[in-house]
DNA sequence: CCTGTCGGCTAATGAGGGTTAGCCGACTGT
DNA sequence: ACAGTCGGCTAACCCTCATTAGCCGACAGG
């Protein structure tokens, strides 16, 4: 094994950052190949396909983002600690991942079956987590909503509102981001004021 | 003039349906012509191009989100309740017009310049007004935020959202939708709770 | 009737672009 | 030295589309 597994790896990241400027059907073979100094056809020798290229991404993103999820939910036994968490952990992903959010949320139409159920079952696994978070909080007499599927959809949003405007050189920072959306979802769900 | 008119309403209103489905890119002119019962080339007999189609779109979605708001924000002078109908105004405009606010999102990049650069000026209108509604309300003693430029694109974000998700036949109304996200926007600004 | 015009149609054009075929230089291991 | 593989390249294939050209039936008005 060569270091030819970092020219795949350039090649998956130059087809992310043009699948997040163009969109995936704007962006061409060749583009890909000119952004890492090749030619559109030589990409075949690294890569099966320029669909597969958007499926690895796909997947990979949506892979990191319910493994954080899961660690951020684990991380803590009390429900709001809990929801805070797990929003903290979908923007910081949201804002440290842009591209990969971005395209995740943009690109589903681009894929092609069975690839696209594949990850909308993951994303509908993903975003039953935030409801359950939510019905719990509200079970445990922690949290006060009209409708948890508002309230998770809400949260949800944000995050990827957030991969939408984020920079990393902007006026506000991932932390910044990270602390005040966790503050917006707590108080969304009627979540008693800060101790 | 002839009933005609009616005609390139529905290729309109068929291309829209489209563009939202399958994006603008995978739209064919041979689709929205099916849509309507006629070959995609007859379509050149009611519209000047598949691009002005999506121009069209766009400019009428943000013109009418711009009246809305301002209206909306003429309403009254108190900021809290500017502020509130605002939000129940481009909350209500993105259920109420799924379509027109996914496009509109989604499709700016398929726009060509000159057009793209005008719509992204509207949007940036747009935005800022719902800033200034943060930062009057801030100045005024209503509000309290960390930034009021993270409130404004958090709750714009809502709206985008509600665009992505919301159906006719949902168990969620635009009523409650609305006014759940009025309540949603006052809690992330810091306004004191309800009268 | 005759003549436009309206609004359809099919066929053709031309560009764009994913993918495959087949060639070749460079480096590797023996 | 040599054989093989790796990773480029160009050319060609082939399909999808937006758009244009040119034809034609229906129907209205004189």
């Amino acid at each position: 094994m060569t270091v030819s597994g970092s020219r795949t790896e350039g090649i998956r990241a130059a087809a992310l950052d043009l699948f997040t400027r163009l969109g995936y059907g704007a962006t061409t073979m060749a583009d890909i190949g000119a952004a890492v100094g090749i030619r559109g056809p030589s990409l075949y020798k690294h890569v099966a396909s320029k669909q597969d290229l958007l499926v690895q991404i796909m997947t990979d993103t949506m892979d990191n983002l319910l493994a954080l999820h899961r660690v951020a939910v684990d991380s803590s036994s009390d429900p709001t600690e809990r929801l805070r968490r797990a929003t903290e952990a979908h923007v910081r992903y949201h804002a440290r991942h842009r591209q990969e959010a971005f395209v995740g949320n943009r690109e589903i139409r681009s894929l092609a079956e069975p690839h696209r159920t594949k990850i909308l079952t993951r994303r509908a696994e993903y975003e039953a987590g935030f409801r359950d978070l939510v019905t719990e909080g509200v079970a445990a007499g922690c949290f006060s909503v009209a409708s948890a599927r508002l309230a998770s959809y809400a949260i949800l949003d944000l995050g990827m509102g957030v991969a939408a405007w984020f920079r990393d050189d902007g006026e506000l920072t991932e932390d910044t981001v990270a602390w005040q959306y966790g503050e917006f979802a707590l108080s969304m769900v009627g979540a008693p004021p800060r101790s």
